[in-house]
DNA sequence: ACAACATACAACCGAACGGTTGTATGTTGT
DNA sequence: ACAACATACAACCGTTCGGTTGTATGTTGT
């Protein structure tokens, strides 16, 4: 099983390598097709070492792929990574749906109080993955 | 009209501001609810300046907006943002998916040769933000 | 009135980032 | 064989990042 540590691990890469605009511009030209790493440094105004960088952090992450064809390098956009970003994305906005429903709740515990034990609904007890000290 | 430099400029922004745990995990706290900058702080092994900073990141980037009320700063989550680059993503799929699209013209131009001009569709020449020397 | 609280912000610090040049290693075409 | 090419990687450098402490300013409850 995935820990929660990993997928924020993999969160933080993923977010880091989108937040480059070359990167970026990178990930859309692989994506679009496969492309040497030479020749996507002919596309920029920076020297090769840095293009390859970029693309050893979009490798990192899991967004691209390279594979070997004699000398170079043709690296690939991976959509499924891609994919798992947007998911990220949407299970933030299901939290902020779950706003609602929280609101709903709060006024059904306030209708109906023969629940169980006290709730303390207070909206500032969910999840939280840091400590909580005393 | 917005340009093409402010459109990355804002994506710059908002991926920067969702690569960091602590962040991410601050917006997942505002978008459930409008929480005080102290409040938050609370929450994490760190000073109260260090989330203030956070919680600024995420407010220049438009994920979270802040009102004053009295003394507090209640911060709560713009799932708006959150879908743009939601959007940003999608964009950068329909990319991938016009690679089989771009496979099909290629096919095309090999079945039906009388076509305008010379294509040269050797996949290389597509969109390039950066400069093109020589 | 005033102490406690909430915020804002500047100054500082070590680590990471985005770029550079230089060097080494393997591949290819002639 | 060998020059040109494609890649990989280390070392370095200025800037940004994520954190700290300290200080100033406004609000609130008693």
């Amino acid at each position: 099983m995935t820990t929660t540590e990993e997928q924020e691990d993999r969160a933080d890469a993923l977010f880091h390598a989108l937040a480059d605009r070359t990167r970026r511009d990178i990930l859309r030209r692989v994506l679009a097709g496969e492309h040497s790493v030479s020749t996507l440094a002919r596309g920029y105004d920076m020297s090769f070492a840095a293009v390859q960088k970029h693309v050893a952090v979009l490798e990192r992450a899991g967004l691209v792929s390279k594979r070997r064809s004699g000398r170079e390098a043709l690296a690939s956009g991976e959509v499924e990574a891609l994919r798992s970003v947007a998911s990220m994305l949407t299970e933030l906005e299901s939290v902020w749906r779950g706003r609602i429903a929280r609101i709903d709740d709060l006024l059904a515990g306030l209708a109906d109080a023969t629940n169980d034990a006290h709730h303390t609904i207070d909206t500032t007890d969910t999840h939280h993955p840091t400590q909580e000290k005393e």
